[in-house]
DNA sequence: GTCTATATGGGGATAGAC
DNA sequence: GTCTATCCCCATATAGAC
């Protein structure tokens, strides 16, 4: 037997192995990933029970593929999107709106080219950020934290009157929009009636740009307790 | 036998409904719903597995329980600091500051008088709003319908200029980073090496306040896209 | 109200034939 | 690579003695 890197746990191109992804993350993201069996999984799928462990050697393993497989591209497009918000400031700090913009839209523009997807990722990402699993968030920040250190210096540099702890605090705030936004869509959309959704990608990317923007430029202010000893 | 309405299904002051209500909301809020057992529950309360069944009826009713008991005080919490901002402002719209530390500040005060139950309550419904299963979302919104309104109608006065559409965009992302505080405050503490963290309740109250407001005021911008039209 | 014991079903993982 | 069959464990819920 031809033994690659590919192929020692399975190719990585097998159509089975393609199809237990697709079907994973569509329940992984309707149900949640405790709640997904993998017999669920193979049946949506349509393969064998035993075609999981044979291509993914454990629950927790499929779980990491299923989220690298979306995380990454978009990590990549985020840092090409910073880099040319670095490079039109040419020299000086990158615009705000840029910065802000770069780590937003990649992940919502999914939507524009298929919204089935586009829905699915958000709902998985969003919720990922709030998983209890021991395993999921580890795992799913350690796909981020190539993104970390560049979009934290390009926020210093945008807000350089900003204290270290108190950036840290409003990009928490900042990504705490996107995953709300992208785990919650479907309900924003009952309770505003049908007023706001997702389909208006552009619209809602703009709108979370002006919203986080706005925050991270709020002026410090002094209030009642030891807020400003801390920053 | 005596029957009363408490005791139909178990009293609900028993010392055994008290026990698994704690040890419930310990393990629901480290290990998520789905991920914590009846099993787990009934032998962190020292109690028999078959309590939860006579005290609660199933899993389910133990988890509307659960968040049930902690959300009504702090709604009305909520609400009485929301008519005190109204007072406050006699007759004329209530500051939007007030509105929004209404909101935030009750679930995040819990933690000054026993910080071991804020941070369990605030991981708890935190988790909540992106939780996948089908009852748990209903449940909390449900408990959380009867402050929309009044909540609503308060924003609505503060920022008269807003379009309604937009007005609730921009409740969505503060909600959205009320809970992602909520849910990922040891998180926070850990990227920022401990420069952040939720100690000083009255700080970070005043941090997300002035983040938040400065979003809910933001200028309508227009953008690429349909943005305008869709207000 | 609290216990033991059990009913009933589903979970992840694997062995070994093909 | 894919299948069947199975191991072993755990889940929720309940019946019925105390």
């Amino acid at each position: 037997m031809k033994r690659t890197i590919e192929n020692e746990v399975g190719s990585n191109h097998s159509l089975t192995r393609q199809r237990i992804l697709d079907a994973a993350e569509t329940l992984f993201a309707e149900k949640g990933f405790e709640a997904t069996s993998l017999r669920m999984i193979t049946a949506e799928a349509g393969v064998n029970l035993a075609a999981v462990n044979y291509h993914f050697r454990s629950k927790d393993a499929l779980i990491d593929a299923v989220i690298a497989r979306r995380i990454q591209p978009i990590n990549q497009e985020r840092l090409a999107m910073l880099a040319e918000a670095t490079d039109k400031a040419a020299g000086r700090p990158p615009e705000l709106e840029d910065i802000v913009r770069a780590m937003i839209a990649p992940v919502l523009r999914l939507r524009q080219r298929d919204p089935g997807v586009g829905r699915r990722v958000g709902l998985l990402f969003g919720r990922t950020y709030a998983d209890p699993n021991e395993m999921v968030r580890p795992a799913f920040f350690n796909h981020m934290r190539e993104i970390f250190r560049p979009f934290t210096e390009a926020l210093r540099r945008a807000l350089p009157s900003l204290p270290p702890a108190e950036l840290l605090w409003r990009m928490h705030f900042g990504v705490g929009v996107m995953a709300h936004t992208l785990a919650g869509c479907d309900h924003l959309q009952v309770i505003s009636g049908g007023l706001c959704d997702l389909s208006d990608v552009e619209g809602v990317i703009e709108r979370m740009v002006n919203f986080i923007c706005a925050g991270m430029r709020a002026p410090l202010v002094a209030q009642p307790g030891r807020y400003l000893e801390n920053l």
